[in-house]
DNA sequence: CTTTAATCGAGACGGTACGTCGTGTCTTAGA
DNA sequence: TCTAAGACACGACGTACCGTCTCGATTAAAG
């Protein structure tokens, strides 16, 4: 039999199709937020979304899969707020963005997902990467101020976690109100550790 | 006089058995930590202990009622450290053993769980409060440390989650461990903030 | 040891107290009639009477044995239609009153219950010992009548079956309606065949 | 055109598989005559069968339904035996066969399952129907026994009562055997009665 | 009029079956 | 090649009834 001439790499699969793409995740996600980790199932998002049942699993075969993807998706689209130059304008406007977020779009049934997405094998960093992307506005304010020598702090990400997890702590895991009050004073309070001089 | 009849036939009003809800109650929580919450189901229980899987429905109709009876029986348990008297001493020690028990008996697994139930009606105080009971120690320590005037706080809450926040965030959120030195500079970086004088 | 003395047979088990018994057997009778086999269970007389359920089981350990105390205490209930001592006549009232029987207090459930409860291992006497019980009248009039010489049967319980075997089989096994006319048809027929002379 | 998307994930439309209908019906109509009615249970005929007890359940979705379609399909599966033209000789080949039916494939065990599916709700046809189909060759003998005028009968359905009531009673209510004498006598009394001239 | 024993009420338990829902696989057909 | 659609086996869910068991509380008949 002569070799058969093909141009184009074998195993070539494409994949979900944009459009199907789309539609799941976006549901995906809605489910997500509004009713928590126990509502996202391949049944619902069919439902939800008309797509087959068997697409959806073709293309996520596990319901972790869709999650990864998901976060993959969603890490990185934080609206990064514009910068001023001035760090405790910097910090103020980011930490109010993030508590803005809590009473708006709550990370708190979110978190619970990713947490236990976390547990699955390997999928530990895609879950924590998801939110540091949260945290990023933060990060790059405390890094700038670092680079213009208005802070002194040995390791930024631990400056963020002391600067945040109060916050985090209070809504993600008590599920109590966090004012912009309770923001202010956080920043106020780390600056008065860590800025220089 | 006739006999009183009554119309309810299986109407339980004493509840289980000791045996019962103790074998149940320990299978449960041991589920719940290695396993995260998705695992705790009543079938699971059952198997894992024999308990008739209708005796269980019987005593915890869903599986919300298991998690709260299991966090109420919790709460309150931990092992509080003996006190020295020294604010920074007691700080230390309750800081430590915090750490201590990320590493031993993490938190994070139960974190899922814990968001979950939040979720259900009325029953966010229950996992709020597993959550303060484990802080219980350092509460106690901060507070004692007002009354002698060591410490000048606005609000105890406030300043436990500023204590332990970053250290809880970076446990259960990012599981990332947490060292004994994580701790340490916690506390000392909140004693420069609030001890008096 | 000395011999005990005593006067009274061992084992004296005295049985269901008689308003227990009254009360359970009216209500499963009832259930029977009006709702079937299925539905007479001992839950369900449990819950019509208010009697324990341990009580019922106590005394009547399967349903069948339910089923067999009743059967016992109703056969031979049958009201039985005064005679006029004229065998036609006579034949008219008592097929007449099974008709009427047929359509007020419908001999169907009951029936399909009763070749159930046959079944069961030497039980079958008792249920068909209630259907003879239901044909007594018949049976009455039609061993009057060979007394009396107006009749010349081979086996009265083979004319019985011969006489109603039609009226039963149209509303127990077909499950139509038996007009009055119906009766009278069959008893003009059976008298054509074997009235004396 | 955006793709048609229906929301019925597991609208089952197209009725189960060959082989599952097959499977299936056999085991439950072996069960219910080895058995009778109150062993015919989804549960049980998927012990039987090895058919999962959800697909029993899509295509049947209750107990009568499973009953219905068994009824429908062995109704009219009566060997309707040749017909010699002879209205005597048709009649007692009928009825010994009926006969030789009672005992060697009872109607009894089935008649409990007959007398609580015709309660259900429009499904009383169906029972009887299954009854008309057993009694179908002697309906058929007597109509061509009218159509040659050798009988003079008001109602067919009347007279396939008449003949087979008391037959059908001694052996589906009364539990009693059937001998070929006994349908032999009926059919010499239908005859005196019916035959005309 | 007590005492004694059988019966009753009650609640908890281990089971079996029910009917439903979600999962993951497969096959067939269609775009 | 992907998608749609439907059938299937499997497992968990939450409910109902079953039959058994304990324990007190009644009741009725015996001494």
């Amino acid at each position: 039999m002569a070799p058969q001439r093909t141009d184009q790499p074998q195993a070539a699969t494409r994949g979900p199709r944009a459009d199907t793409l789309e539609t799941v995740l976006t549901a995906a996600f809605r489910i997500l937020i509004n009713e928590g980790a126990h509502a996202l199932t391949p049944q619902r998002v069919h439902r939800e979304t008309g797509i087959a049942r068997t697409t959806i699993y073709r293309n996520w075969p596990t319901t972790a899969d869709l999650m990864t993807t998901m976060l993959e998706r969603a890490t990185g689209e934080q609206d990064m707020p514009p910068f001023t130059g001035d760090l405790e304008a910097d910090l103020l406007i980011a930490v109010d963005s993030l508590v803005f977020r809590f009473n708006h779009r709550p990370l708190r049934p979110l978190f619970g997902a990713l947490v236990e997405h976390g547990r699955q094998e390997g999928q530990g960093d895609v879950a924590a990467g998801y939110i540091k992307g949260v945290l990023a506005p933060i990060t790059r304010a405390l890094k700038e101020g670092c680079e213009r020598g208005d802070l002194t702090l040995v390791d930024v990400d631990d400056a963020v976690l002391s600067l945040t997890g109060p916050l985090l702590t209070k809504h993600v895991l008590l599920g109590q109100t966090v004012s912009e009050n309770d923001g202010a004073l956080a920043v106020h309070e780390f600056l008065l550790l860590h800025r220089s001089g």
